[in-house]
RNA sequence: CGGGAUGUAGCGCAGCCUGGUUUAGCGCGCCUGCUUCGGGAGUAGGAGGUCGGGGGUUCGAAUCCCCCCAUCCCGACCA
């Protein structure tokens, strides 16, 4: 809030995302975007409205998502004959056209991705985590086959994974989710969770093997190769405006918010520091001179604000996460030099004016790093292996983190240990140990451990 | 929908219990002037209020009573 990143609206539950929070959604999407178009997506836009018959001919989706469905019920003046849903996913309206567009295996597969806004009637908001209505980005694609299918969400979650370690710094554990936590219509969800600095853990990305459900519900059939009919086979991925809450939660620290060199549109900022008018021009001619060669390769704001003190500017800019400020004073124009400022570790370092420019990128590199490898180490140091049922309550409570326990698969276990603990079941890690052990609730056989965390 | 709390200036709050010296205050912010400026400046002046809304009690209500509305926090639901 204090950042401006957003602002409560006046509906409850609903946010404005502020000029700063929007253009750190512009460069997640600028760089998503790139990423679905380098491995074959394209974008398109479907309807807001949906028509409620749509929404129930799949069952389990229906019954998944009509709680929480915002509905047009007038419009033109006149009740309508049919209710019309604000999209909470498009899964239904998409299939209702690709039921258009596909016959044969020569139209798949089909990747086609948008960019838009959803509404979903959550009871109890949060900023940035849960608000009625959000942006995100939902990825439908078509296939011939299960495996086809299943390649492409494991891959659209790789992307999610490294775009989200990449240039959010943020590390996650990937894997699989259990039936209960499964999308509603899904026969495999995988995700990609993150810890946050309070030990609750958020879901950032999210992508389906939707098997043939939506296929059947809508009538998506296509001519095999083989001269055949099949249904086909059906993906869907995404992620929303909440990994800008990501973002906030796992980097902030008591000085504000820390914007990874690699999102920020604004890298850096020079404050100019000086006592008289005179003082003022010089440094000032100085500072543009120093920026003739930095403009180029980077976006730089000069703070050049009569109102507000430097002190004051130091203390704004760090609030807001800029990466890296160049303080630069009478002195530094007179030795030469310009004082370099990282956000993430506070070190001031004085540089000879013509090392500046090769200096800036490698610090951003190593800012970028460092923020990277701090909450990496943190994921690390708050995953527990757990073997006691009272130790997992124990650190549940006290610490948080994530809970590395043996599970033996039934859902009753799940839900028992969700209702004494709140922690859910995050995910059954792609990469995890495959010993044997016994269920930390019931004992029961269990051949692998899986991760368990309270989450937003 | 259950439990808890709060609505007083743009923001954060005090005042309420025990009604009247309150002309409704304080901090931050905002506007103007001067001095300042290398880690959230100082000073002098200034603007800004249907005390959430409605009703009631009273000579008199921000304060007591009733109803309504809204928001926030904790649960159930969820990205």
């Amino acid at each position: 809030m204090k950042a401006k990143l957003a602002d409560y609206a006046p509906v409850k539950g609903c946010m404005v995302i502020r000029p700063n929070g929007y253009l750190l959604w512009e460069n997640i999407q600028k760089n998503l975007d790139r990423m679905f178009k380098e491995s074959g997506h394209v974008n398109a836009y479907f309807p807001l409205l949906i028509p409620e018959s749509f929404i129930q001919k799949e069952k389990e989706h229906m019954e998944g998502f009509s709680p929480e469905c915002a509905v047009v019920t007038h419009g033109g003046g006149k009740k309508l004959k049919e209710p019309l849903f604000i999209r909470p996913t498009s899964e239904t309206m998409i299939w209702s056209m690709y039921a258009r567009w596909i016959t044969s295996y020569r139209d798949l597969p089909l990747l086609i991705n948008q960019w838009c806004n959803i509404v979903r009637w959550e009871l109890r908001p949060r900023l940035f985590l849960r608000t009625l209505e959000f942006l995100w980005q939902e990825g439908h694609t078509a296939h011939e086959t299960f495996e086809e299918a299943e390649k492409e969400a494991l891959k659209m979650l790789g992307i999610y994974k490294s775009f989200v370690e990449e240039y959010m710094a943020i590390p996650v554990y990937e894997g699989q989710k259990s039936e209960s936590e499964r999308f509603a219509g899904a026969l495999q969800t995988y995700t990609i969770e993150a810890l946050m600095q309070d030990g609750k853990v958020l879901q950032a990305g999210t992508s389906h093997n939707l098997g043939q459900n939506f296929a059947r519900a809508f009538d998506v059939k296509f001519a095999t190769r083989e001269g055949g009919e099949d249904y086909v086979w059906a993906t869907s991925w995404g992620v929303s405006t909440r990994l800008i809450g990501a973002l906030i939660m796992a980097h902030a620290d008591n000085r504000g918010i820390i914007i990874p060199p690699k999102l920020a549109s604004l890298p850096v900022v020079i404050v100019p520091i000086y006592y008289s008018a005179s003082e003022r021009s010089k440094v000032l001619s100085y500072i543009q001179s120093l920026c003739l060669n930095l403009r180029k390769d980077f976006n730089i704001k000069i703070d050049d604000r009569e109102e507000y003190r430097p002190s004051f500017k130091f203390n704004e800019w760090e609030l807001q996460g800029i990466p890296l400020r160049i303080e630069v004073g009478p002195k530094d124009v007179e030795k030469k030099q310009a004082v370099l400022v990282r956000r993430d570790t506070g070190e001031k370092i004085s540089v000879p004016f013509n090392e500046v420019s090769l200096r800036i990128p490698a610090l951003l590199d190593e800012i970028q790093k460092n923020i990277f490898e701090k909450a990496k180490k943190f994921k690390e140091e708050n995953t527990f292996k757990i073997n006691i049922f009272e130790d997992f309550q124990k650190i549940i409570n006290h610490k948080g983190g994530f809970m590395y326990a043996h599970w033996c698969g039934s859902p009753e276990c799940e839900a028992k240990i969700k209702s004494l603990t709140t922690a859910s079941l995050r995910c059954i890690p792609f990469h995890n140990d495959k010993e044997k052990g016994k269920c930390v609730y019931c004992g029961g056989k269990s051949s692998q451990r899986v991760l368990f965390a309270k989450a937003y």
